[in-house]
DNA sequence: GCAACTGTAACTATATTGGTTACAGACAAA
DNA sequence: TTTGTCTGTAACCAATATAGTTACAGTTGC
């Protein structure tokens, strides 16, 4: 369905901030972390900088930290930063006015769609930053990934490593 | 986030067949309610088919009709023929194994995610096609749409008409 | 046999995301 | 005040997914 990781990505880096406590993080430091190149990460902290979830500091010894506690930051501000859609989309284009059904399928389906959103954004609310980061430790002393990924894993995501 | 109108277009297409009650309906007819191409219904007819939701005949005379009763048929069923993914997806690339959270955040995610997921599938497990089919009548002899969007508005499904 | 259907392959068009290079501007420290 | 280190951002290209289109083989009712 999503074929972004966007979100996952934005979590990863609040992440990253929360662990290093208060000490702003160099955009290059973060990319090395989640794989990618640091113009991605700087983008994508310029959008968590518009909801106010991080503060940025330009030139020598600048970088990213959290704008507020982690517990005060919930999985939700950060799908509201970096998503703009919600879960499903309606047709491209819009259905035939001449149908009974197809004049009115938008309308239930924008109630249906907005139950399902309400039901995810339930769930997110109720995580926060601080969350994320205790459930991490206890796997921090213990795991090491098993197995090494096949090519073709490592491109599709398929919400597995 | 979903880019994709799969699962709005099934729901449109089986809700057709309900209101149709028994009778066959051909996918010319349908891509005209759903204002799209037969061939990109009939792609969609045979996903539905393999998770037995509807059933086909091929030849003159020939068309789709529900495999079940539309009580029978459930919003989840039909998400679950045509949305291959969950919700979100993971880093495109696995982030970096020598970082303490790069190495976690997975397992975490995934835990996450696995709740936004079940959340999703029990709201739409609540909801049938025949449910769909009461909601969308009382719209039937009132709604005409008002406006007509703007050409951009069309083509981005911003989940409005 | 013929006309009306579905199933499916092959191709193109379009949109979104992610990756990359390049560079202007901000800022700390010497 | 100069220099080196950062962010912010524009301008691309690549990869992926979905949707639209044409074409045609195969099935079926009449």
């Amino acid at each position: 369905m999503s074929t972004s990781s966007r979100f996952a990505v934005a979590v990863h880096v609040l992440t990253l901030m929360a662990w290093a406590d208060d000490e702003p993080l160099k955009s290059e430091h973060v990319a090395e972390s989640v794989n990618t190149n640091p113009v991605v990460i700087r983008r994508m902290l310029c959008e968590l900088a518009e909801s106010k979830l991080v503060v940025s500091q330009t030139g020598a010894m600048g970088g990213s930290k959290l704008a507020r506690q982690p517990e005060q930051i919930t999985l939700l501000d950060i799908y509201q930063a970096v998503e703009s859609r919600g879960v499903f989309s309606l047709h491209r284009h819009p259905p035939n006015r001449h149908c009974p059904v197809g004049v009115n399928i938008g309308t239930v389906l924008n109630q249906v769609l907005d139950e399902v959103d309400s039901a995810v954004e339930r769930v997110l609310a109720n995580i926060t930053i601080k969350d994320v980061v205790s459930r991490l430790k206890p796997c921090v002393s213990t795991a090491v990934s098993k197995r090494k990924p096949a090519a073709k894993e490592q491109v599709l995501s398929a919400r597995n490593y």
